[in-house]
RNA sequence: GCCACUGUGGCUUAGCUGGUAGAGCAUCUGAUUCGUAAUCAGAAGGUCGGGAGUUCGAAUCUCCCCAGUGGCUCCA
């Protein structure tokens, strides 16, 4: 007999040799609804066979562990609709992810509408009800089952030592190299929906085959799967890319080229009072606003060594008219320009990719001492980078972008300091906006690697600084060896968009590197010459990749203050034009944001159209209001408030907007 | 950059197997003056992403570019 401890602390007694699924229905019933078990903290499948006392609990369906299993799960029987639709196809790997799961296969290219036919045959292996078998076999066996697939073979060689056994899983016929664990059979997953197909490379190497990988999702009920796809749907619909059209925020055109942000009056709005924002901020924390020019000499990123080294993410150069008219009399191919400008004989501009070199020559030009110190250069600069192009999307990755860029030029002893004010800059914006939903990534050296330049005990002692400064954060942060830059460590503050992906924004980073390149120094307390040490940040990020992810952020519904029309003024006829003048003077009086529609439309016309963009109010005029010098007021959910006087409403809003209230509220939701 | 898919007036979109484009919204002009999510009528607007080819004839077929979407790779 064992004893197995439950997770109510209650100790049951069982022969020996009894499963997990049947401690687990005696505990909770047949309806337990647990996909998988976990023996005392490690996951098993229900058909593991208990020998010795331990503990048991069940892995429900709905919670995270079994949602994961569900998804692995899924991604077998993915393989196995497969594998009966494609003969000549074979699978790789197929993981659970985030948000659902994939496999990868060897075949040829898909499209997406073949998923409907692979969709179907998953959901008949599922009725099928197949037994989900976990067998262990010898090395020499798992070889001969995988004999045909060399993908299973390289991991085979790669993951086991030599001579060890492993698992596979078996549902029906199939089968697939797998250490588990798995939904006892394939009825669990009926509530599947394939999303997408698209190319990958076989274990993330570019340089490797180009395979197949299909994407799906499972749910435990159909409920929940339907609910899934609904989130999704809506999630849609606060895209930045859509939403950026219908508010007219931005746009992007073809003839002015891939990835350049043509901002337009309304979203020109949203960042210059961002600007405005963040510029407050930095007055007040001692920053000096410079400006910089757009291009700089090849010679100067020679020296910073973004060139040539980091030549492909960047426009190409240009060079000067006479030079090129010369080089083309002569008969220079391009290859040949290319490799003297590589060597530095002949020179040219490039568009900046970064600002740093640019702020150093400020800070170089006069001797500075370590009474100066810290100096802290701020400018929103505007930086190009030649992106892959199926990278480019949306605002969010861009090949011309503004930086809310500052470098900040300190003492040894300054830089935890001086962090922390940069990461409390962070914090102070992303409160102000509301933004939670963030995660902090604290980029350390590798300990392994010899690429990072610098001294090993100052590195100790930034890395140090960067990790108490993400502490101070109170929000989740995590180290991550090996993601610091090679010339200092990190933190960035990563947000995920409606459709998961994860985008960097805000940044802070050590640099020993640049200083020393450029030969920096300031005059020390005692006479020397010392070398300062280098703070890259920017809050944001960039003002494009910020507000494509703001705009998700508030699904169009923008505060008040950032808000591009704050009020839009609708009469009710024609003859309530020049009171709708008046009211709009008034408001621009008091520097608010005004729209005036005094056409002869039907008001209900009217709300329709402006409903679109977005307005904080509408600001609707008629008899009643001309007479009393009053206004009526729609909100955006449609909520109504009637005969505001004018005078109170301009001082209500303006407050609003000077408080940077989160969400209109001058209306109060009907009962 | 790689693979798949997509590309019709400002926006949304019809156009099956090839016979030189239909609509709604928006715009403009009239009429209407009507209190909170589409008032009526009329007009104007597209060589169908660009180029080449096949064909008597192409938005529809082929090829090459460009751009977008999804993903991979990349992101100093």
């Amino acid at each position: 007999m064992i004893h197995v401890t439950l997770p109510d602390g209650t100790v049951n007694e069982y022969a020996a040799g009894i499963t997990c699924a049947e401690v687990i229905t005696d505990a909770m019933g047949k309806k337990h609804g647990c996909l998988a078990a976990k023996v005392n903290g490690t996951e098993y499948d229900m058909s593991h066979v208990l020998d010795e006392n331990c503990s048991v609990e069940g892995i429900r369906s709905d919670s995270d562990e079994g949602i994961h299993i569900l998804r692995h799960s899924a991604a077998h029987l993915l393989a196995q609709a497969v594998m009966e639709l494609y003969p000549g196809a074979l699978p790789t790997i197929g993981p659970a992810i985030d948000r659902g799961f994939y496999y990868d296969f060897a075949m040829e290219p898909i499209a997406e509408s073949d998923l409907k036919a692979i969709e179907k045959k998953m959901k008949e292996l599922a009725r099928r009800n197949f037994t989900v078998e976990r067998v262990e076999l010898s090395e020499e066996d798992l070889r001969e089952h995988f004999i045909d697939n060399p993908y299973k073979i390289e991991i085979i060689d790669d993951k086991l030592e030599d001579g060890d056994g492993s698992t596979i899983y078996k549902q029906g016929e199939w089968y697939d190299l797998c250490l588990g664990p798995h939904v006892p059979n394939t009825s669990r997953l009926m509530f599947i929906k394939l999303t997408s197909v698209s190319p990958a490379y076989w274990r993330g190497d570019q340089d490797r085959e180009q395979l197949v990988r299909i994407y799906g999702l499972v749910e435990p009920t159909k409920d929940a799967l339907r609910e899934t796809l609904h989130r999704m749907e809506e999630a849609k619909k606060r895209d930045h890319r859509k939403l950026g059209k219908d508010l007219q925020l931005f746009h992007i055109d073809e003839e002015v080229g891939q990835g350049l942000i043509l901002w337009t009056p309304r979203g020109a709005v949203i960042r210059q009072e961002l600007q405005d924002f963040i510029s407050h901020h930095l007055r007040r924390q001692g920053y000096k606003q410079v400006f910089t020019p757009h291009i700089g000499k090849l010679d100067l990123y020679r020296k910073s060594g973004h060139f040539p080294y980091y030549q492909e993410s960047q426009y190409p150069p240009l060079v000067e008219r006479d030079l090129m008219k010369k080089l083309a009399d002569e008969g220079c191919t391009c290859g040949e320009l290319s490799n003297l400008m590589k060597t530095g004989e002949i020179e040219g501009y490039m568009l900046k990719p970064m600002n740093c070199p640019h702020h150093i020559k400020i800070y170089a030009s006069q001797s500075r001492s370590y009474r100066n110190l810290p100096l802290r250069l701020a400018e929103f600069g505007t930086v190009y980078r030649w992106e892959q192009s199926g990278e480019i999307s949306g605002m969010t990755r861009v090949r011309g972008f503004t930086q809310d860029d500052a470098h900040l030029f300190v003492t040894e002893d300054q830089i935890a300091e001086e962090v922390l004010g940069c990461i409390e800059l962070v914090q102070i914006i992303f409160d102000k906006l509301g933004m939670t939903d963030y995660r902090v990534r604290v980029g350390l050296r590798d300990p392994d690697s010899d690429k990072y330049v610098g001294d090993p005990a100052r590195w100790d002692k930034a890395e140090e600084a960067c990790r108490a400064a993400a502490a101070s954060l109170g929000v989740p942060w995590a180290e991550e060896e090996g993601e610091a830059a090679f010339y200092g460590p990190k933190i960035d503050f990563v947000v995920k968009d409606v459709i998961g992906r994860e985008w960097q924004l805000g940044t802070v980073q050590v640099d020993y590197n640049l200083p020393e390149r450029f030969d920096l120094t300031y005059m020390g307390s005692d006479g020397e010459h010392h070398r300062p040490v280098m703070i890259h940040r920017a809050p944001f990020g960039s003002m494009e990749r910020f507000c494509g992810v703001l705009i998700e952020h508030f699904a169009g519904k923008f505060p008040t203050w950032l808000t591009p029309t704050q009020c839009h003024i609708i009469t009710l006829g024609e003859r309530h034009e020049a009171y709708a003048t008046k009211v709009a003077d008034a408001l621009r009086e008091h520097d608010i944001r005004v729209e005036v529609d005094a056409t002869d439309a039907h008001i209900k016309k009217k709300i329709k159209t402006y409903r679109k963009l977005q307005p904080a109010y509408m600001v609707i005029l008629g008899d009643g209001e001309m007479e009393t010098n009053t206004v009526s007021l729609r909100a955006r959910n449609g909520d109504q408030v009637a005969d505001l006087p004018l005078d109170v409403f301009i001082q209500l809003l303006r407050h609003e907007i000077d408080e940077k209230t989160s969400q209109p509220s001058l209306v109060a939701p009907t009962e």
